[in-house]
DNA sequence: ATGAAAGCGCTAACAT
DNA sequence: ATGTTAGCGCTTTCAT
């Protein structure tokens, strides 16, 4: 009582038995009576015992506590992986430690480096860089399982849940050029320093949607470069980057970003130019955020099986965690383009729509379409 | 090198030292020789040696770990807190457990006597209930710190960070009867189950909101109930109890909403019933997410300075962690009053635009005002 | 089925 | 300054 918690000596003093035979009955292991299990148990509960996992895992090599690297948790995509991360992990047994890498490899080294020390059976890493992955190839060295999720890694064998960027990027293009739209935009999010080909190569599912777009706009015989800005970190670099691509000569009458904080900015700079959605400007991001549904238009988005990313991603790490060999395996999920009303046809082009009043019915519904990419 | 990472003692090995001597130098105290130090450390770089956190908590008694009980991550106020306090708690070096309550005790219990197994060092709780709060009464009586972060606890002495919520609420409200409104609505988010008297007790935020926002009403002489709608636990609900509200002989003109999703909700229920804003409808909402000055028009909202609160929980966790008496200190943080554009007359009283047109300049500041409340 | 004892990797006296 | 030793609380042989 004194003495801080009560351990299995202590409970085993009170029950009568062994220490071994009351972490036994405590641990639910090995071969107990039914009579000491009945009274260790209620010596348990009377001296409200309670398991020291520290020395639990000391022994048994596992914490049943998985490492969890996102870019950013303020990210609704990220947030909403995290959920289902932390939803399947409890599930199992599972805690999740949690750290925001900021897209800096360094950070995430360090929180790499964290999660090791205090032994987690795994880790779950959205990682900053698909290619600058010594310090997972040396976590998985040490035996602790690795997954992507979001992004894959290269030069080394990690599981991975992503979803398949270059069809949910064509099937946004196509939208666009459905719509008669010739002058798309896009606007990549991270970019290696000193990259020189125009394509950043450090995050695999930043190369996929680029590439897509540009694949996408070559076999449709368009330009695949004018309108692409790189480097645009969040919401205001987006906005600055969308204002010059809106001032060149002949600007883009449609623009896809890659994720939900980037369309702000794009419809941020929208509105500095007073240019309409869809009228002068028709847009589609990825990930479907609770407000992307409310603006005025609702937006059509790139719908990401966000929590069922984060499950898959959980249960490859268990797997893995059981049998730590074995190829690595690859989970590609599906993404939903959601139509709603951003994407109208271009500017002059039988606009639906010239007065200046809505071009979507008040309390109409705001998912009119979705089909899977 | 086959036996898994490498130990204290093989490191002491390595450096022909003791492993007292090896772990001091190692630990970083007691007194060491220039000379072994640099030995030991060099075998330890040699041999890829990695402290075994487990092992030292056992002894130390401390994890560098902290538990943290949000009620959802997927909401940006508990994001951002999340944030914070990962960020707060890298810097002093302690990692973060996180765990979603949903609302939920039931749930919130499970996962602070998950942490206490795990032996955090501290709990930073958002409790799901203000009076339930027996397991966190336990966590500190069993020497751990807690403290409650956006809502307080009664019952027992636990620090907490939260803002003046009524008089954050009451600038709202003042806000409106500024405007000329005199029939303002509240969304409360929860409501304990088998309230009688319509002010749900459970909540101590969502007391003092619905608290400060009948004081406000009241002293202006209006009915403090008639306009009020509790248990929105969602977006839905939210646009559910709008609906309902604005479906009411004479609907509110204003509403005020306790967090941004649910002034999501409103912001729906509006859409459906064809009421602009603020023509129709003034809003204003509590949390400034990333959205609340895109949508058309820029939302007016309370700031909550959620960075702050978060970074002072971790302080105020850490102070109690070293000096574990000591009463319990409130910390009491000022939200911020941001006028945007949606907030107008009610209608009728010379509204400023009746054509339907939008309310605000294309291009035009999207913060007009900031007050400190 | 149960007990005695060893030991996980580390720190903290206590010696020297 | 350095080494020796005794555990932290638990699981796990190995006996019995």
């Amino acid at each position: 009582m004194t003495k801080g918690p009560a351990t299995i000596p202590d409970v085993a003093k009170a029950a009568g038995v062994s220490t071994a035979t009351a972490a036994r009955a405590l641990g639910g292991y090995g071969h107990v009576s039914e009579r000491s299990r009945e009274r260790v148990l209620a010596a348990a509960e009377e001296l409200g015992y309670r398991p020291n996992a520290l020395a639990r895992s000391m022994i048994t090599g596992r914490t049943q506590s998985l490492g969890l690297v996102v870019a950013d948790i303020e990210n609704p995509f990220f947030a909403a992986v995290t959920r289902a991360v932390g939803d399947a992990a409890r599930v199992h047994g599972y805690e999740v430690l949690l750290a925001n890498s900021d897209e800096d490899v360094a950070t995430e080294r360090g929180a790499v480096r964290l999660f090791l020390d205090k032994r987690v059976d795994g880790i779950i890493v959205a990682p900053a860089s698909s290619t600058d992955v010594e310090h997972l190839r040396e976590a998985q060295a040490a035996g602790v399982a690795v997954v992507a999720i979001d992004r894959r890694v290269t030069g080394m064998a990690a599981d991975s849940v992503t979803v398949h960027n270059r069809a949910a990027v064509a099937a946004a293009v196509t939208h666009f050029l459905a719509a008669g739209h010739t002058r798309i935009g896009y606007l990549r999010g991270t970019v290696s320093p000193g990259e020189h080909d125009g394509l950043g190569r450090r995050i695999s599912t930043g190369d996929e949607r680029l590439l897509g777009y540009r694949e996408s706009l070559r076999s449709a015989g368009l330009d695949p470069d004018r309108y692409v800005r790189v480097g645009c970190l969040g919401r205001k670099e987006a906005l600055h980057a969308m204002l010059d691509l809106l001032g060149q000569p002949d600007p883009p009458t449609a623009v896809l970003t890659p994720d939900s904080i980037l369309a702000l900015g794009v419809l941020l700079a929208a509105r500095e130019r007073g240019l309409a959605i869809p009228d002068d400007l028709s847009v589609i991001s990825f990930d479907d955020t609770d407000w992307a549904d409310v603006v005025a238009p609702p937006l059509s988005v790139i719908s990401q099986p966000v929590h069922a990313m984060g499950a898959r991603a959980v249960e490859l790490l268990l797997d893995r965690i059981d049998r730590a060999h074995g190829r690595a395996r690859h989970v590609r999920l599906r993404a939903r383009m959601v139509e709603r009303a951003s994407v109208g046809p271009p500017p002059g082009v039988s606009s639906r729509s010239s007065t200046g009043n809505p071009p979507w019915p008040a309390g109409a519904s705001d998912r009119r379409q979705s089909m899977s990419v």
